[in-house]
DNA sequence: AAGTGGTCTAGACCACCAT
DNA sequence: TGGTGGTCTAGACCACTTT
């Protein structure tokens, strides 16, 4: 029935149709977080594609985090959970690792302010455009590891100022109220040394080492929704990449 | 004829024995690097398998870098060149980019030592085993940028004190005279200050930010066959990684 | 027993490249 | 024109899970 999704005369392949017509559909909530999709057959009638096709675009999606499957059970929507993935590096002590722990936060503040160049340029805004700017500090068991602000369009994200975010987790937040779930993300790491002021919220000493992290963040469709810079405690912060 | 390499009766996959057959003709130096391969008929009849599982082995290996392939051309072994993923987080100033530049490097030294808990424990050998270690200071435009300490394990490497290391890149050694092509790496990242020796060593002033980045190297079988530590200098250094 | 995904086959047709 | 990889089909059989 449903195969406006599929255009046979387009030039793209059918795999890669139906991996942008799966990403819509979870996208849109139509298929939401933890569910399961219809299986290999049923795709395979609904598109009007063959089997072996519908499983190179599920292998493809599985390959890029989007869904998971169980041999025996079915394929299901993954939870874009990034706070594992963008906290796992931190610990403390020499071989303490808290990466299990949901880290806690205090809000600084949160302003509706200019873009500027910087944030307007990664956001895809212009420098006139107005964006939120979250402070906040971010705590594992009650002590401090990373002070970071968090830029995020303003028409997007409309009514976030209204919402308690101490001690959440954002990503979530963008998923559930602003249809907005974080997918995959840039990440860039410098080494710095504690001002005044960062060393004052970390509880370190002032040019003691601290890591500087700026991200930006994406959605399913590739559009750049969030940008923030952290800075981490030296001492706490390791982060583990494999390079191939 | 050559089936000797996929067992029918065993557990494993076809696709993951013709995967693992592949990496080692390419290991053993039988196929060599830039070559092209059997095409997809030729491997099919030589293993006995069809193409469509063929295939799929070979989608794999380029998924992981080992092979590219080319539309009307062919299959072909990928060169394992780490150096460009390797130093391309690399920057001077607030926007130059010198990822492209090959790093000049100056040898401080290199010692028979014995490798004790750390190395031995990365490079799965017992504390009481040799290995070499390589001091040196690495340059983009007569600039230090890093200063580090490398550990190769004795037996494998036996005769690298003899080589002219000076401004050379390492792994392309490794591959060329110790049949040990580096294919991927675990990499862990630390902001840290400079002490007085790294400070004189970067041209920096001691308290300066520094990256700390170590490294385990493996080869296509996995095995560690080098660990390395480098301090690189915080205002040139950038790392940028993709989360997924 | 019925349904799911995982592996594998034996083709087909196409676009691209070399000659 | 013949060989290559890229896409796609229509099955088969198996292992695993649920009912």
């Amino acid at each position: 029935m449903n195969r406006i999704d599929i255009d046979f005369k387009n030039e793209k392949p059918l795999y890669l149709q139906l991996v942008e017509a799966i990403k819509q559909r979870i996208s849109s909530n139509t298929w939401k977080i933890g569910m399961m999709i219809p299986s290999e057959n049923e795709l395979s009638r609904e598109f009007g594609i063959s089997v072996g096709t519908v499983k190179k675009s599920l292998s493809l999606l599985v390959q890029e985090g989007v869904l998971f499957r169980r041999q025996g059970k079915g394929t299901f929507v993954a939870t874009p959970d990034f706070s594992k993935s963008f906290t796992r590096f931190f610990r403390y002590g020499q071989s303490g690792d808290l990466s299990g722990d949901i880290p806690g936060s205090v809000i600084f503040g949160i302003d509706i302010v200019k873009a500027g160049a910087k944030v307007a340029e990664v956001l895809h805004l212009t420098a006139q455009d107005e964006v939120f700017c979250i402070k906040r500090v971010r705590t594992l068991q009650q002590i401090a590891f990373s002070v970071e602000e968090i830029y995020l369009p303003f028409e997007r994200f409309k009514g976030i100022e209204q919402l308690a975010l101490e001690n959440k987790l954002l990503y979530p937040i963008y998923s559930k109220n602003f249809s907005t779930p974080i997918i995959w993300a840039d990440e860039y790491l410098q080494p710095d040394v504690a001002d005044e002021m960062t060393a004052k919220e970390l509880g370190i000493n002032e040019g003691a080492p601290v890591m500087c992290v700026e991200r930006v963040a994406h959605t399913y469709e590739d559009i750049p929704v969030e940008w923030r810079r952290s800075y981490g405690r030296g001492d706490s912060f390791r982060y583990h990449i494999v390079i191939r």
